[in-house]
DNA sequence: ATCTGGTTTTTTGTATACCAGATAATCAAG
DNA sequence: CTTGATTATCTGGTATACAAAAAACCAGAT
């Protein structure tokens, strides 16, 4: 057979649908969900028109972004920014700790020395003591050890768990106490990949994030007391 | 502060978006997909008009149902039924297992009576030796241990995967071997419930399902082969 | 007959127009 | 002041029209 040039298939792919939806679900990501004075409220007409568009791809996204659980439609009244309460996001939690778990326990004796020093650096021996600094380092933590699993579904859905967290997270769970012991925790979390052992790894990850569960369940601040 | 009684907001609910969503899933996931005369094709302009609709609410069910993964929307070319290669389902049923583990982990000492016999009915004594009912009972047996959790969101989730399985499942999982192996799975899962014994139990509903993960590995027949 | 190039048709993406439910404002009657 | 009805308006839901890309088709050239 002969040999000829081998060019990609390059399909035009930006729709305007799929750029919207990106660009609404970072917005919602970024926002402060739990703030009194944040307007929960998305308006069809005013997006179609910031952005410059019509209507129709902007609720394509909407529609994408409710599935995600993000949203809210409310049929003829308005969209809605989802304000989750406390029952909603401890079980989230649970789930992320069911999918983690598994990841760590993948991730051993599937990983290279790189990988694990990688993981190390992140979560165990990066720039301390700041607290935000910190809360991000330990996000990074926890989806590094979803990339570690090699093992695709398992980190797109512990990735979608993990943004219906984030709003709740970002607003309630910085507690400098808690730092200390998720250093230690993640330490061990480490060790026990590098050495291979699954059923620790396991073990450890799912009590980790269980106990953020736990906290979160005592500490919650009734954030969602208002009308919703 | 006074008390007054507390109604649920009754909203009509009945979009047209809404119920072409649950039509068309539910269609898909009866479809044979990967028999080789199936037209994967979805014709939104067809379905709008068998439905005796306009496009615009197919194509926002058209959206969600792409973001659950259970079809492709290729721009200017047209909607897809997915059909799942080995890796992708396998893959699924390790979070499946990741899943379901943990449910199985929460039931423990979180059921009744009446709902561990009702287990063990699904699972373990409901009419045997007949394929498809065992099939069918299998199901549920799995579905069941999700309620049982009591997590709505891990119940949820473990549904979403499910669907995902689905139709690769129906198609390719019937191994008459396998049934008699899967009944005594079962009754050990049960009675570990039971006796309360989360780490067993868990154990149990994980090995179970990665086995299922380790046979699909080995029995696929390639079904996806021919041109995505 | 086959290849090439352009044209037509088909199908999806986007924009616009209109509809209907929900809410708020207004005002009249008790 | 409360209650109730009327109306105006806001907002998402649906239908339709138009644009653009891809696929199918066809005619002419080789």
């Amino acid at each position: 057979m002969e040999t000829s040039i081998n060019l990609e298939p390059l399909r035009q792919t930006f729709t305007l649908k799929e750029r919207i939806y990106q660009v609404l679900r970072e917005a919602i990501l970024e926002m402060d969900v739990y703030s009194k004075n944040t307007d929960l409220r998305l308006d069809e007409r005013k997006i179609a028109q910031q952005l410059g568009i019509s209507r129709t791809p902007v609720r394509e996204a909407l529609v994408r972004l409710e599935n995600e659980n993000l949203i809210e439609i409310k049929s003829r009244i308005g969209v809605f920014v989802k304000k989750r309460n406390i029952e909603e996001v401890a079980e989230l939690v649970v789930v992320w700790a069911a999918i983690e778990s598994m990841a760590a326990r993948l991730a051993c004796g599937n990983v290279n020395e790189e990988e694990v020093k990688e993981l190390e650096m992140i979560g165990v021996k990066g720039s301390p003591m700041n607290q935000d600094v910190y809360s991000e380092a330990n996000i990074m933590f926890h989806r590094k050890i979803l990339q570690l699993s090699k093992c695709n579904m398992l980190n797109k859905i512990g990735e979608d768990i993990f943004a219906q967290i984030e709003p709740a997270r970002r607003h309630a769970m910085r507690d400098p106490a808690r730092t200390e012991q998720s250093l230690s925790d993640h330490a061990e979390i480490v060790n026990a990949i590098q050495s291979n052992k699954p059923e620790v790894a396991a073990n450890l990850v799912r009590e980790h994030t269980l106990r953020l569960e736990k906290y979160i369940r005592k500490t919650w601040k009734n954030l969602d007391t208002e009308k919703n």
